[in-house]
DNA sequence: TTCACCTGTTACATATCCGTCGCATATGCG
DNA sequence: CGCATATGCGACGGATATGTAACAGGTGAA
């Protein structure tokens, strides 16, 4: 990772109001990002900026994102680093031909910038696996990804499926307050139509889970907004 | 949006049925929804309504959606509010049209309506993301968005849903005058019909709610013009 | 098949908050 | 000073958000 310790993200997007709605998000979120509006820039910053990850929009005049990501990924000193592809509404086609090209990652506009955030901190934990991220931590809650396990106080928890993808939400950013909206996009997936009272029901199951063996109730209700980790 | 208030979304539908069926779940869903039946008004609503999004009818006499669409989006002003476009048809034509002149999302009818809303949320979180990382300070009154908290003086304050977005409202502006009218804009939506003593009645909570723990009263009531920070 | 487990929805209880009213108090003005 | 108006604020009935048990399916393993 950089030597600051924030992560780099080299964003390339050719479209100026997306570009500075997404830097804005991701510095926010402890990112370092350069900017590129064209594939001959992002060619050059690779190697300038060394990121740590790309998000690369698939349209874009000159060399187009598939093009960028082809080079990047047949370069040996280029192909660790994660790339993230964006593209305008989806044909199934060119979600095959995206991942082809060797692309890491593939959000179809319009995405949640909160989604495309998460999914870029889950390739920068997958390729970084040494730095601190394998496992979340939040006061005496631990939570292994690799290995779906969750511990708390040195004793595993038995949580379903759901409980522990809301638990891997929250836990990426405890504090942080998620609407039920949000929620439902990150835990869910953004087409999936489920009733916004279902989140306080898995919630509920949820707090249950982490409170089987005693402790205090690490999820905090914020009424009108939505829940949030400590 | 206002700063706490919903949503508006400007509904241009020609056909009346589908009009009010749409008008209704999207006020269900909490959007506050202005409505038009052809191009022509859509046109004068944009600028007098300002609306968060536009849903607009592909088909439709006098100006037609897509031209409504494209003018829209050739003028800076209105070029950041997201459209979706509604369409009978669905050949590839029109929707790599509908893209071309420029709307967001594009959605062919027969349509889930709660795909649409999905859609509708999707792009309203795209476009105005939530304040990350920005902490509003005054004096020793700190608010943090993300987490929904407000410190005065290091302790935690607790504050209902409205209290708090009223607070976010004054410290965005500290020392700017807000009449009543405008907080109740800004905090509980353009057209929502609230007695404007209940500002009042809100501003004393807030008194109370900042003063919980001690400190002088940081809201200042000017006769006759409104309420401001310091 | 049965069984164990998980899911999304519903209904209801409860806690919390909201908007309005009434009256007290403050302010400005002649 | 006395009056008119603006603001402060306690109290109350009702609205709304949330917690949660119960239920009816769905899924996959044995």
């Amino acid at each position: 990772m950089g030597k600051g310790g924030q992560p780099r993200v080299l964003l390339v997007e050719d479209e100026p109001a997306q570009r500075t709605v997404l830097a804005y998000n991701l510095e926010a979120e402890g990112f370092a990002v350069t900017q590129a509006d064209n594939g001959e820039d992002a060619m050059v910053l690779v190697d300038e900026e060394e990121p740590d990850i790309i998000i690369l929009d698939w349209m874009m005049p000159k060399v187009s994102g598939i093009e960028v990501c082809r080079r990047l990924k047949m370069r040996p000193e280029t192909r660790g680093i994660p790339i993230i592809m964006l593209s305008a509404r989806a044909e199934e086609v060119d979600r095959v031909r995206g991942l082809e090209t060797g692309a890491d990652d593939y959000v179809v506009k319009p995405y949640s910038v909160l989604e495309l955030m998460a999914r870029a901190r889950a390739q920068l934990r997958r390729v970084r696996p040494s730095t601190a991220g394998v496992v979340l931590e939040h006061e005496d809650i631990r939570l292994d990804p690799e290995s779906h396990r969750v511990y708390r106080a040195d004793k595993v928890l038995k949580l379903g499926p759901t409980e522990f993808k809301l638990l891997v939400t929250l836990m990426e950013r405890p504090g942080r307050v998620f609407s039920r909206e949000q929620l439902l996009d990150l835990v869910w997936g953004r087409d999936i139509y489920v009733d916004t009272r279902t989140v306080d029901v898995h919630v509920g199951r949820l707090r249950k889970s982490l409170m089987q063996f005693g402790g205090a109730d690490p999820v905090r209700t914020v009424r009108g907004a939505g829940y949030s980790l400590g």
